[in-house]
RNA sequence: GCGGGUAUGGCGGAAUCGGCAGACGCGCCGGAUUUAGGAUCCGGUGGGCAACCGUGUGGGUUCAAGUCCCACUACCCGCACCA
C-alpha cells in the first residue's frame, strides 16, 4: 500500500476535478471566505519549493473553511507578461505567446499534481486579450482621472534591459531584473501619480490586518514628513523655494544648497561666474552610480556659485548657495536651507567649506558635532525661549504664512510611478498622439487593444519600442478629429496586471465590465492574502493604490482590497544560503513528488519551522515525514470496535482543540507535531475505532489531502 | 545613520498567562529483523564522573525569568545624504 502513491494521487485529482470539489458557487446566502495567494509569474523553470510553501498555508486555512461550511474562493492564475519570458524567448528564438503559453500548462500540471484545492473554473491570464483589455481599462479610467501625465525627467534606467525602471523596481540601485547598475537618465516618462494616494495609502493601513512589520515597511516607503515650504529671494530677482521640516531653525541658515541639475542655475548661467566649473561637477555627479553616492562617498562636496545670493527671509542676511550632490533633485524642491548647527550633512559640509555656525537650539555642543535634540529656541527673534519643537515649529510655520513667505507642506520618499517600458512582452499603452488634438485616449470600444503579432521582437538600440518598428500598429487615425496620429509604442510594466488581478477571479469571463458589481459586494474584501515579503513595498503598494482609486471612482466597494496579509518565510538551501542555480542547491518540488508524492513535500513545508520565518531545507526531514505519513497509512491494520483508552479520548479532544487554533495562526509545524505526537500514543494503546481514525484523519487532511482520499478508499 | 526582526542541544525548532526548558522531527548511539546493505520496528540521546551547570553577554525585578525591565553584542531584513 505504501509505493501506490502516484496512481493515488492521479484518481483523486481526476475525482475532484469530475465532482468539481473545489468550485466557489456564487450562492450569495453562504457565509464566503476568499483566500487568496500571489499568481505565479510561470518561468521556464517551473515551480519552485517556495511556491509549494506560499500555498501550502493558506490552502491548509481553505480546506478548513471548507469543513466549516463556508463558500470558499480559492482561485489561481497566472502574472505572465514581462521582461523574463521576453528575454528567454529571444534567447530561444521562440514568441513569447508560445513560451507563455508552455509554461502555464507546465504549472498547471505541477499545481495539480501537489493536488491544491484551487478553484481552475477561474483562472486568469494576464496576457490573455480578454483580460488586459481591463487592465488598458484602468489604464483609461486613470488618465481621464488626471492621474496619468507625461513627463521629461532623471530616470532609473537599466542598460542592460533597455528599459526605465521604476522606484520599486530599482531598489539599492539595482535592476529588480538583471540585477545591473541603475543609472539616471533624462527620459520623457508615463507615470502614473501614485504620490496624490499617499496619504490614502498610509491611512488604509489602520483598518486592515497586516503583520507590524509590513504595516511599517509601507510606512517607511510612503516616507510622509511635515514641514513647510520657504521662498528666500535671490539677488537676481527670483524667488528660490525650499523645503524643510524644520522652519523653526530658520535664524540658524548660513547657506543653501541646490541639487546639481537646479533648473535655476542654467537660467541664471549669464549671471554665474563660474558656470564651467558648475557644469564640470554636475556632469561628474551624473557618472556615479547609486552606490557610489550612497555607500562610497562620506565626504561631502560641492561648489559654491559666484554671483548667486540669497537673503535670509527672517532676518535680510545674504546667505551664499552651494550646489551639492547631498541635495537630491527628486524629493522636496531639489534645494534647501542649510542650519549646520543642528543637521549633521550641513554641519560637515560647513565645516568643509569654512562657512558660519549658529546654534539656535541649546543644548549641545555646536563646536564638536551639529546637535538635533529639543532645546530652548536662542538666536531666534520671536522664536527665543520656546522648548518644545512642536511648539516652534508650529510658531514659525504661521509666522511664515502671515508675512507670506511661506506655508505648511507635506512631502513623500514615494514618486509616482514610472509606468512605460520600452519592450514588448506588456499590455499596450492605449493612448494616440495627434498633432492637433495632442494626447488621446484609445475609446473604450476599441479595447482591447491587442499587441500586433511581430517576428522580430528584440528590443530597439535607439531606446524604443519594437513595436515603433511596425508601422500598421503606429499608424492610425485620431480618434477625435480623424486626422493622421501615431500609437504610443510603449509597454505597461510588469505589475499592471497583477494590481487588480484578484477582482476579476470574481467574475473571469465577463466580457462587459471587469467584475460585476453583485459579486464584488459579496466576496470582497480578500479576507486572507498570503504571500512573499519581497512584495511588500511593490506590488502590495500598487495594487492598494489601484483598488482605492476604483473606490474613489465607485468601481469597487471597499477601499482596501486585503483585509488580512500574511507573509511566509523563505526556504533556503541545505547549505543554508538563498537557493540559486549558480550555488547548486535548487530542490525542485517535483522531484519529492515523484519520490515520496505530493502529501509528504506539503507537509515537510509547514512542518519544517515556524511559518514566516526562513528555514533551510532538509532532505533527511522530508524522509521523516514520509514515515509519519506511512504510520499514519498504516492505522487502517489496527482499527478495531474495541474503544481507546480514556486517556487516549482526552489527547484526542486536546488534539483536535490544538490542530483547530494551530491552523488560524499558522502554527502548522506545532499542530503537525502534536499529530505526531498523538500517532505514537495511538500505537503505544495499539488499537482505535474507525470513528476515531476519520477524526484523526480529518485533522491532517488539511495538509495531506490525498491521505483522507486513500483512507476513504480502504474503507471502501 | 534610521526602522524592523532574530539569538534555545550536533541540526530545524517547541514552551498560549512569569510556573518541571529542550515538545515534535532530523541526526547520532544501542538493540531486533536481514547473508549484507537499505527499509522497518523497539529503546536511548542538553552538558558534566559527580555535586551541579545550562535559553547570545552583563545587570535588575520576582517565591519563580527563555519569557518582564535596563544596558550591550552578533547576525538577518527593509530604507538610506529624504532636508
Amino acid at each position: 500500500m505504501k509505493n501506490d502513491f502516484n496512481q493515488t494521487e492521479a484518481k483523486w485529482q481526476n475525482k475532484w476535478k469530475d465532482c468539481k470539489a473545489f468550485e466557489a458557487s456564487d450562492d450569495f446566502t453562504k457565509p464566503k471566505f476568499y483566500g487568496l495567494i500571489e499568481f505565479p509569474y510561470p518561468s521556464g523553470t517551473g515551480m519552485h519549493v517556495g511556491h509549494i510553501k506560499a500555498y501550502s498555508g493558506l490552502e491548509a486555512i481553505c480546506r478548513k473553511r471548507r469543513m466549516q461550511g463556508y463558500n470558499v474562493l480559492f482561485p489561481i492564475g497566472f502574472d505572465a507578461f514581462g521582461l523574463p519570458t521576453e528575454n528567454s524567448a529571444i534567447k530561444l528564438g521562440i514568441h513569447p505567446r508560445t513560451l507563455t503559453n508552455r509554461n502555464i500548462a507546465k504549472f498547471t500540471e505541477q499545481l495539480n499534481r501537489v493536488g491544491f484545492s484551487f478553484d481552475w473554473s477561474r483562472v486568469v491570464d494576464t496576457t490573455d486579450p480578454d483580460y488586459y483589455k481591463w487592465t488598458q481599462w484602468i489604464f483609461l479610467k486613470m488618465f481621464e482621472n488626471g492621474l496619468v501625465f507625461r513627463d521629461t525627467t532623471l530616470v532609473n534606467y537599466c542598460p542592460n534591459c533597455r528599459v526605465v525602471l521604476s522606484n520599486e523596481d530599482s531598489q539599492g540601485g539595482k535592476c529588480d531584473i538583471c540585477h545591473s547598475d541603475v543609472i539616471q537618465k533624462s527620459k520623457d516618462v508615463w507615470y502614473l501619480r501614485i504620490t496624490a494616494y499617499a496619504d490614502k495609502l498610509l491611512q488604509g493601513l489602520d483598518g486592515v490586518d497586516y503583520p507590524a512589520n509590513i504595516k511599517q515597511m509601507q510606512e517607511n516607503w510612503i516616507g510622509r514628513s511635515a514641514g513647510a515650504f520657504v521662498s528666500f529671494k535671490l539677488s537676481v530677482g527670483e524667488e528660490l523655494c525650499i523645503y524643510t521640516t524644520r522652519p523653526d531653525t530658520l535664524f540658524g541658515v548660513t547657506f543653501m544648497v541646490m541639487a546639481p541639475e537646479h533648473p535655476v542655475i542654467e537660467k541664471y548661467a549669464a549671471k554665474i561666474g563660474n558656470m564651467d566649473e558648475i557644469r564640470a561637477y554636475r556632469e561628474n555627479c551624473s557618472k556615479k552610480t547609486e552606490f557610489e553616492r550612497t555607500q562610497l562617498v562620506k565626504e561631502k562636496t560641492g561648489v559654491k556659485i559666484e554671483g548667486l545670493i540669497a537673503v535670509n527671509p527672517v532676518n535680510g542676511k545674504e546667505i551664499p548657495i552651494y550646489i551639492s550632490d547631498y541635495v537630491m533633485m527628486g524629493y522636496g524642491t531639489g534645494a534647501i536651507m542649510a542650519v549646520p548647527a543642528h543637521d549633521e550633512r550641513d554641519y560637515e559640509f560647513a565645516r568643509k567649506f569654512g562657512i558660519d555656525i549658529i546654534e539656535v537650539i541649546k543644548g549641545g555642543d555646536i563646536s564638536n558635532q551639529a546637535y538635533t535634540g529639543d532645546g530652548e529656541m536662542v538666536n531666534s527673534g520671536f522664536l527665543d525661549g520656546l522648548t518644545n519643537k512642536k511648539d516652534s515649529i508650529k510658531k514659525a510655520i504661521s509666522a511664515l504664512e502671515e508675512k507670506g513667505i511661506g506655508e505648511e507642506g507635506v512631502q513623500y520618499k514615494m514618486k509616482d510611478w514610472a509606468f512605460n517600458r520600452q519592450r514588448y512582452w506588456g499590455e499596450p499603452i492605449p493612448i494616440i498622439y495627434c498633432n492637433k488634438c495632442g494626447m488621446v485616449p484609445v475609446p473604450y470600444d476599441e479595447l482591447p487593444l491587442k499587441l500586433p503579432p511581430l517576428e522580430n521582437f528584440e528590443p530597439g538600440t535607439d531606446g524604443e519600442s519594437p513595436l515603433a518598428r511596425i508601422d500598421s500598429f503606429v499608424n492610425c487615425k485620431c480618434p477625435k478629429c480623424g486626422g493622421d496620429a501615431r500609437r504610443e509604442t510603449d509597454i505597461m510594466p510588469q505589475w499592471a496586471g497583477s494590481s487588480w488581478y484578484f477582482l476579476r477571479y470574481l467574475d473571469p469571463h465577463n466580457d462587459k465590465c471587469f467584475c460585476d458589481t453583485e459579486k464584488m459586494k459579496y466576496w470582497m474584501p480578500v479576507d486572507w492574502y498570503n504571500g512573499g515579503m519581497e512584495h511588500v513595498t511593490r506590488h502590495m503598494i500598487y495594487s492598494r493604490f489601484w483598488h482605492r482609486f476604483l473606490y474613489d471612482i465607485g468601481c469597487v466597494n471597499t477601499p482596501e482590497p486585503y483585509s488580512k496579509r500574511t507573509a511566509q518565510g523563505m526556504i533556503l538551501g541545505s547549505d543554508g544560503e538563498k537557493m540559486s542555480k549558480s550555488r547548486g542547491n535548487v530542490v525542485d518540488p517535483l522531484d519529492v513528488v515523484d519520490l515520496y508524492g505530493a502529501d509528504v513535500l506539503r507537509t515537510y513545508v509547514l512542518f519544517m519551522g515556524d511559518y514566516g520565518q526562513s528555514a533551510p531545507w532538509s532532505d533527511s526531514s522530508v524522509k521523516g515525514c514520509k514515515r509519519f505519513l506511512d504510520r499514519v497509512a498504516d492505522l487502517t491494520e489496527i482499527v478495531s470496535g474495541k474503544g481507546v483508552t480514556p486517556q487516549l479520548e482526552r489527547s484526542f479532544h486536546k488534539a483536535v482543540k490544538k490542530v483547530t487554533d494551530d491552523i488560524e495562526s499558522m502554527k502548522f509545524n506545532t499542530a503537525i507535531a502534536c499529530l505526531m505526537s498523538l500517532t505514537n500514543e495511538i500505537y503505544s494503546v495499539g488499537h482505535l475505532t474507525s470513528d476515531e481514525l476519520k477524526v484523526f484523519i480529518k485533522l491532517l487532511s488539511v495538509r495531506a489531502p490525498y491521505l483522507r482520499g486513500n483512507q476513504r478508499a480502504a474503507r471502501r
